[in-house]
DNA sequence: CATGCAGTACGATTCAAGTCGTACTGATGA
DNA sequence: TCATCAGTACGACTTGAATCGTACTGCATG
């Protein structure tokens, strides 16, 4: 036997439809640069619900900006019953642009 | 003899202070990233004029994102008499975000 | 020195994005 | 069945970015 199904992914790009400038333009705000470091580095292999990272912002906010990834094509969201987990999507992403998420997750902010 | 002095650059974050969000962000725009997708293949090497680019923008249009590259660390820019050339800062980026210079040559944005 | 030219500076406008409060939804478990 | 809990939806507010017209600067060449 196989795992149970997954549940179907919440609308989001397909992998053709990717495009740079939206990608990066996601990944420029620093809460959500933050959300995907965290994720390839801590949990590269299963989703994530917006718990789990422990962000202290209200929910509305936290909502928005895991919303603008998903749509930007970043992450793929699922409902498991009344959390919506997030991962990345790491071969879609590496096979549009290689290298990008290994940059994202190397980088570590200066400390000045 | 090497070759003359070169004026000195404009004002530009150091290497240490590029920070990833601010240079993704900077490359989020589509005439931006076009402006630095021409640099990077058609002349990695030399500098070029904001005129070199042919994009038909009113110039302070084009003033606007040319200084919105500099002030991010992506590009430099020096004063040559008139003339203002920018050129992609290839070696500070790849030191510092190894791979995103290449990713961004690399890349052809889809053709529907 | 005066004209032309590359590009800047400034200010106005417009529009998108981030932030957050409040009300809501829908699955879960007592 | 009813309370709880994760997260959404909607709307208001505010800030920042993009765009562009117009006026300006300052080198360069006649």
């Amino acid at each position: 036997m196989t795992s149970a199904a997954l549940p179907e992914p919440l609308p989001e790009p397909a992998v053709a439809e990717l495009r740079l400038e939206t990608v990066l333009g996601a990944l420029s705000d620093p809460l959500r640069l933050g959300i995907i470091r965290k994720l390839l580095r801590e949990s590269p292999e299963s989703d994530r619900t917006c718990g789990w990272f422990g962000i202290d912002r209200p929910k509305s906010t936290l909502t928005h900006h895991f919303k603008a990834l998903r749509e930007a094509g970043v992450t793929r969201q699922r409902q498991y019953g009344l959390e919506r987990r997030s991962q990345v999507r790491v071969d879609d992403l590496n096979a549009r642009f290689p290298g990008l998420l290994d940059l994202v997750a190397a980088w570590t902010p200066p400390t000045p």
